[in-house]
DNA sequence: GTTAGCACTCGAAGCGAATGAGTGCTAACA
DNA sequence: TGTTAGCACTCATTCGCTTCGAGTGCTAAC
């Protein structure tokens, strides 16, 4: 589909106006604002066209035109340019760094709040996947009688930890000797990289042990494995009061009830690598058929280990959107390869 | 302030009502709804009286009444009778026991989730406040050439790790001989107890490492003391939507920001026993004038080790809120003296 | 002390006219 | 042939008006 210079023109007009005021915008309200030098009478002509094409609609027959799903697509594939970052903008994001070393809980917290903050959407953030990440270290502790805690450092210096119930737990002296074989045999590895040879020299060293050896892997393998482990950050939910398109209670609730749960929001944070749009109906989500969802991945040493999202109305101001996301993860990567060092 | 039998009827009908319907009642209605044989104009003159004594008010001169936020507070101190919780409430809450051993952090997210469902209400949830608790293990791990990872088991085997960052950090075998030490002083102790005489055996064993030492208790002090660190869980923000009274979107924003930040709702989760009702004015925050806030604590030991709270219109229903809190908190108890054993 | 009756108040809902921002179409113009 | 002025038409929004009904307070009678 290719358009003449006027129509882009008018088409870009339609859309500005749109994402910034809510209002379907008219003819002589074009002629008049973005003076192109040509009538009302010659842009209703023009925009009959783009209407036709399927690029705008109207609400009713004598209302002005709005972007339609397909009008925003064509935007944002064919006319949408970059937009750099404010200055101010650049700078608040870069305030973040200095606060955030060794926390990547606080870190991932403050993502989600500096994007809400610069879209005023709603944002959500995944921390990084640790299974793409490698062991830095492991350490057993001891509990009780009958429980060890299990603590994983990554090289991303994230920290996790959980408690292993056993029939009966080492003391502190023989979880040292096993903590000493663990970290021989797991330093530097993935999750994938625990194969069997490397189970079975576990084994060898662990001795008649197989039975702590054994829960404790499987803990490592779930802690880093399941996604589920994955914790999601959201922030800025109250900015969907503010869009008139979620001024209907019922769709409103919908969005909130989503944000409060973690696997309506996993499926939104599946990885991926640049940027992708997703505009309405595109959504496989039936709760954002009415939205457009702004995707990022992250990524660490070229492999990507997590993503960050705003949702908003597919009246979206999706340049400013592509330039926050690009900044914000950017500035993730630039936090967490330092913290990789 | 004494009432007769039949102003305190009336005023528990307007009461129970307008909690219900949000609408002002009118005479006519109570006499029909809560037929108590005498006519409606009796109750007029009943109700006359009773706005005279500040308990109802009219928004119009020809509307119905509704309770004042005296009336309110009248209809809690003086009249308002337990409810116990429905069967399934009951069991929905001992449901949650199984799932939640050794997951401190789910759990309580799981307990606002269940507070926020009873009530309709939005709800908050301190966990547990260290500070009362007692140090079961420390452990120190090595993370890198100048940072090592402190580990922290409480009694309530909640978990909680930071990262240490030294001049120079300590070897393995190094960290494990300082390991022992700490927990031979330590093991047992709760944070006040952590006293100069504590600190010079410390010392002392540590030989000339004070240069370790002190950034360590530094942190565990400010990992138990500051409140800062407790963990704050909401849920059922959206619950606000639901209710008329913050149809407008200026209030319902307000609500949904405060709920955002830690720092106001650590004001809201003050420890205290029992349970508190604070109506409207009542409260010292202003995004809160409109609002009733049900607050109860929880206890281990007959120490108060954290609090519940749930939001409200001063339109609230007192006697379903009063009851759901106190089952939930009668349930966190048991989990985590369960967890304590 | 209670009640029936009545005049009065006031918000909510319904209705119609006016308004104005928008359209499409046609005919004239460059 | 593309552009424009002009015109009739559409339709959501606003505003004033009336009606309706749920409520009140007051008075007089029981």
């Amino acid at each position: 589909m290719d358009l003449t210079e006027r129509k882009l023109k008018i088409l870009e007009a339609i859309v500005n106006d749109y994402i910034h005021t809510a209002e379907p915008i008219g003819s002589r309200t074009i002629a008049k604002k973005y003076g192109m030098g040509i009538s009302s009478a010659t842009i209703r002509n023009e925009m009959s066209d783009l209407e036709d094409l399927g690029l705008i609609a109207q609400l009713h027959t004598s209302s002005g035109r709005i972007p339609s799903q397909k009008g925003y697509r064509f935007y944002v594939d064919r006319m949408m340019h970059e937009q750099p970052l404010a200055g101010e903008e650049a700078l608040f994001l870069q305030g973040m760094i200095r606060q955030n070393i060794n926390q990547i809980e606080f870190m991932m917290q403050e993502t989600a709040k500096a994007l809400s903050r610069l879209t005023r959407c709603p944002a959500i953030v995944s921390e990084p996947y640790l299974k793409k990440t490698r062991i830095k270290h492991l350490q057993l502790v001891p509990v009780d009688e009958r429980a060890l805690l299990l603590v994983l450092i990554t090289d991303t210096k994230a920290v996790k930890n959980q408690v292993v119930t056993l029939p009966e737990a080492p003391g502190y002296e023989a979880l040292n000797r096993l903590t000493i074989i663990l970290n021989a045999q797991l330093h530097g590895k993935t999750v994938r990289e625990i194969d069997r040879p490397c189970i079975e020299k576990l084994l060898e060293f662990f001795g008649g042990q197989a039975h702590i050896l054994m829960p404790i892997l499987g803990i490592i393998a779930s802690m880093i494995q399941a996604e589920d482990d994955v914790r999601v950050f959201t922030s800025g939910a109250k900015n969907i009061l503010a869009f008139p398109e979620f001024a209907d209670r019922e769709k409103a609730n919908a969005i909130f009830q989503a944000l409060e749960e973690r696997e309506s929001l996993m499926t939104l944070l599946a990885p991926l690598t640049g940027i992708q749009i997703i505009i309405g109906d595109e959504n496989d989500n039936d709760w954002l058929k009415d939205c457009s969802l702004v995707r990022a991945g992250y990524s660490i040493d070229n492999q990507s280990i997590g993503t960050i999202a705003i949702i908003g109305p597919t009246r979206l101001d999706y340049a400013k959107a592509v330039s926050v996301l690009t900044g914000v993860s950017q500035n993730i990567q630039r936090v967490i390869t330092a913290l990789a060092h």
